[in-house]
DNA sequence: CTGAAAGCGCTTACAG
DNA sequence: CTGAAAGCGCTTACAG
């Protein structure tokens, strides 16, 4: 197929009898540059559907105006929640945004980080995979790039992070299933080192305490893949307990809906015998009967946030910032699994 | 905060004492050179992390190895997979992906493609934005650069398009309808003009013809907005005619999903009285009790066959393509929406 | 087998 | 207010 040409400052500064230099400021509206010749030169980049070459720009300034994102699973709906806000945050302040996954592999992630600087993008914007424990390859290109962490992220690593409040999020959820009188409440969570699951358990935790009610190992438990199939599979150890629970958090959406499931099939009556709840208020949440109570995560928020931080660091290459952690408020969203109205 | 230098490949040439085009040839593997220089060469580049500066090489050879994609709506648990598909095969064939969303808004949807040719992508994937009439600006493109039309695509583009058997996929759905006994089957599609909603439909009406089974008008309904709610109050309308459909297929599962629980609502027995189908094998699909028959679309193939395609246009951008459309199987998938085991 | 040099398209310090 | 020229980091035709 034959392509177009895309015209050069070089034709422009040729048609109109003037310099490259002047071709160039003029259509960076230089103050040094008369309004005639602005004029006459945006006149004519317009017609001749001028673009400039952002190769040669980002070559000479150092800057390429995009944005590196790596997140573990691009399948998740909240994860495309935070994209939708990158995206949408990015464009407005005239970024690109290249996107990579994981895939909750660690070798992977780096890999990805690598490409992401060969790529020459100004920052990068990254959500954890499971099980970084080795974080050396990341301060490294922390010497190299901006970077900031968002949702899944890690104390350890020096950098601003946005997330949610994820232990007072929790902490309120577990403190509702008290106010509606749930004594005995069962956690399922995750065992593999997880940000995220760390903070909720933490929550967790406190609402317990604060409430004076007894913290039983029994009631727990951990599972290395938070699913909807280990959210059936716990459901079952735990109401083959003596000493049932009456409500059960699962700390994702999917495991939540796992346990309802199994709830019904052994005709458990919810939410009067136990009630359930999820978190992240995924599509899911909605589908399932009873609906589930869950904590709603405002995604584009946080995405769009974690961008803003971003372009900040971006536009101070030589500042010392202060690593700030951002939470974002989240909702719990009461439904049928725990309050029938 | 201060960053690392990069090295270039002069510094790698003075450390080494030879010429920087022998360094650039070493490092390509080019046949001229030595193999003790090329690995004098390797060695120091690989101590040095010394990474290509893909801006100066892109710049210098016209080539980014950047593919762009734009999808009508990223948080669609099926655009997610097609995403994943491309990510995957781009990444093996050393490309990275840019995405965009459009928003369903056509004004958007030229504006990204405008963007992607500035940032100076090697070629566009592209799922069309519905209510896409206007195809002059996509025509224009399609003169810059190679693009590929994926899952949305539309027969008065002329370039290659990636889509899944469609309509026969549809007329395979009826005939397992027809199959189990219906004879009234419903139909919940689009109004807007919208190539898959189309092609879906165009397969119904042939299942229904094959089958000598009349068509009726007043069971087929069109919505602007293919959700759960417009499922919802279309089934109302459906269930309150005097001739009631035995059998409702709607052509996205979320309409499904609202179809269920309406039923469900007015005590209709599923599948007995009432069998639906749904398309697209959404997670919902599995949570929503009965389970919902559908059509599994193979997202990652669709994605990654989309993506092969595209490269092979970049790597030979002076030949004439036929545009072929590429059709991918898909499957129906039978659960308890229509069929009890 | 290796090197010197041109050039990709842009920006910008310097000079006028 | 405008221009000539250097240079960003790389590749490659040309010369040896």
């Amino acid at each position: 197929m034959m392509k177009n040409k895309i015209p050069t400052l070089k034709e422009i500064a040729e048609k109109l009898g003037i310099s490259i230099s002047t071709v160039s400021r003029a259509l960076n509206d230089h103050q040094d540059i008369s309004e005639v010749t602005k004029e006459r030169v945006k006149a004519l980049a317009a017609d001749l559907n001028y673009i400039p070459n952002i190769f040669a720009k980002g070559f000479r300034t150092h800057k390429t105006n995009i944005i590196g994102v790596v997140v573990p699973n691009i399948t998740h709906y909240f994860t495309t929640t935070l994209i939708r806000g990158i995206l949408e945050e990015a464009s407005l302040q005239g970024y690109r945004v290249i996107i990579s996954e994981s895939n909750n592999d660690v070798d992977k992630q780096t890999e990805m980080l690598n490409t992401m600087i060969q790529f020459g993008v100004d920052g990068v914007l990254m959500s954890l995979s499971k099980m970084t424990r080795d974080i050396s390859s990341i301060l490294k290109i922390m010497n190299t790039l901006p970077l900031i962490l968002f949702d899944k992220a890690s104390n350890k690593i020096p950098c601003t992070q946005v997330v949610i409040n994820e232990e007072e999020a929790t902490y309120n959820a577990i403190e509702h299933l008290i106010n509606i009188g749930k004594r005995r409440i069962a956690i399922i969570k995750e065992s593999e080192f997880s940000y995220n699951s760390e903070k909720r358990f933490e929550g967790y935790l406190r609402a317990l305490k604060e409430n004076n009610l007894p913290i039983d190992e029994k009631i727990i438990l951990s599972v290395d893949d938070i699913s909807m199939i280990q959210g059936k599979r716990m459901t079952n150890v735990l109401m083959s307990l003596k000493q049932k629970p009456d409500a059960i958090f699962a700390i994702t959406d999917s495991a939540a809906i796992g346990v309802i499931k199994t709830l019904k099939k052994l005709h458990v009556k919810i939410p009067e015998e136990v009630a359930v709840v999820g978190f992240s208020n995924s599509i899911n949440s909605t589908i399932i009967e009873p609906m589930l109570t869950t904590i709603d995560q405002p995604g584009q928020k946080i995405g769009a946030t974690a961008v803003k931080y971003l372009i900040e660091e971006i536009n101070h290459p030589n500042e010392i910032f202060i690593n700030k952690t951002i939470e974002i408020r989240s909702n719990l969203i009461i439904r049928n699994s725990t309050f029938k109205v």
